[in-house]
DNA sequence: GTTAGCATGTAAGGAGTTACATGATTTT
DNA sequence: AAAATCATGTAACTCCTTACATGCTAAC
């Protein structure tokens, strides 16, 4: 829930990771995903897909869609090198892994990477908001008092969702580390139902 | 926790609402309030004094600083242009004062306005996020089954986030009712210690 | 005396927003 | 027939970050 980075490019070669898809949808399924503060704009996008295709992420697919829909709509699908980089990126370890912006694209796309991968950026963001938590509490110590009532409690309620977020992650990696133990490469209990892995209707 | 807009000023407003301070200072306070995403660079605070100063929002202090340091620094204080511009953004009621970034500001100088400005951005907030939740709830019908496990547990986590702060803001709401039919005007249970509100050692 | 932290700034540039512009198609 | 919403785009602009540049002072 926070500033973005290179955001926009990762959550579109994830999104067309699971297949093709033109702008506006993509816009629909992007503001789902990290659209708990803003929106994103389509000013940004197209700019984005085209930037894309010059660069040769992605291009625009030829495939007649089985679609009685007849509007003007620009499909688009990874290249290999597209995909490539989705991997790239996705088992890339590192603070730009676990920075807000991040965070929560390369989360929404665990599926795709190793529980290996998974641990290293759970573990991380963990850290980041664990010493984010000793920094604030430090500081508190030390300016201590001099804060008025709704300022401090402004303090109070960070803190608090931070930790909560702390117990979340610490709770998905128990369960990543369970998973590991019972079973030796993939997950049990997580991918129960995937007979039909991508099954999306093109509106019937 | 979000994107910022024009919050720097309406912060820097506020805290030298409180006395006058120089920019690092500024800062370091700044970070603490609003800090919880990223920290606030130099390259951003510095141009936003010097845009001040052209406005007249804020003036060099000529005061000399009762200090022993002789360190260099530019001591900021509000000018009368800039008392009533704090005044005005902070009785200023809409989608400004609840918006993301805006809105943890709001927050910490609730201090300075009246309960009846306070209310309304509380509720405000609190009405924003209810739609948010309504309108993800409602995709999430539509959409419904596609999602991975990941992706959907990331969602889940959200709800629950957004949800406990409208249950933060409900809370905040009724304190406030209270405090109105226990009290005409002004806070009770808040402002307890309030014998000297403004005391801060500069450096001793 | 040298490292760490205080203190102020500037220049270049990235990332995304707002507002504008356009038109087709579906629903009411 | 009008309204909604699908669909794609562009131009200007804002806000902020990164990286650079400089020098002082406190502590070790």
């Amino acid at each position: 829930m926070a500033r973005r980075g290179e955001t926009i490019e990762l959550a579109v070669l994830g999104l067309l990771h699971e297949g093709p898809m033109h702008g506006y949808e993509l816009r629909k399924r992007l503001n789902l995903m990290l659209g708990w503060g803003r929106v994103l704009s389509y000013g940004s996008l197209y700019p984005t897909l085209k930037k894309m295709l010059r660069t040769h992420l992605i291009e625009e697919s030829t495939a007649p869609v089985a679609s009685v829909s007849k509007r003007h709509r620009i499909v688009y699908q990874l290249t290999d090198v597209g995909d490539l980089e989705f991997e790239r990126l996705m088992t890339e370890v590192g603070p730009t892994a676990w920075e807000d912006d991040n965070f929560g694209i390369r989360f929404a796309f665990f599926g795709r990477t190793d529980m290996e991968i998974r641990l290293r950026v759970l573990e991380g963001r963990r850290s980041r908001l664990q010493e984010r938590l000793a920094r604030v509490q430090q500081q508190l110590e030390m300016t201590q008092a001099e804060v008025d009532q709704y300022a401090a409690e402004l303090q109070r309620h960070g803190v608090e969702s931070v930790e909560r977020e702390v117990r979340w992650l610490s709770e998905l990696i128990d369960a990543e580390r369970d998973r590991a133990h019972t079973q030796g490469a993939v997950s049990p209990r997580l991918h129960t139902d995937q007979s039909s892995p991508v099954t999306r209707g093109e509106e019937p």
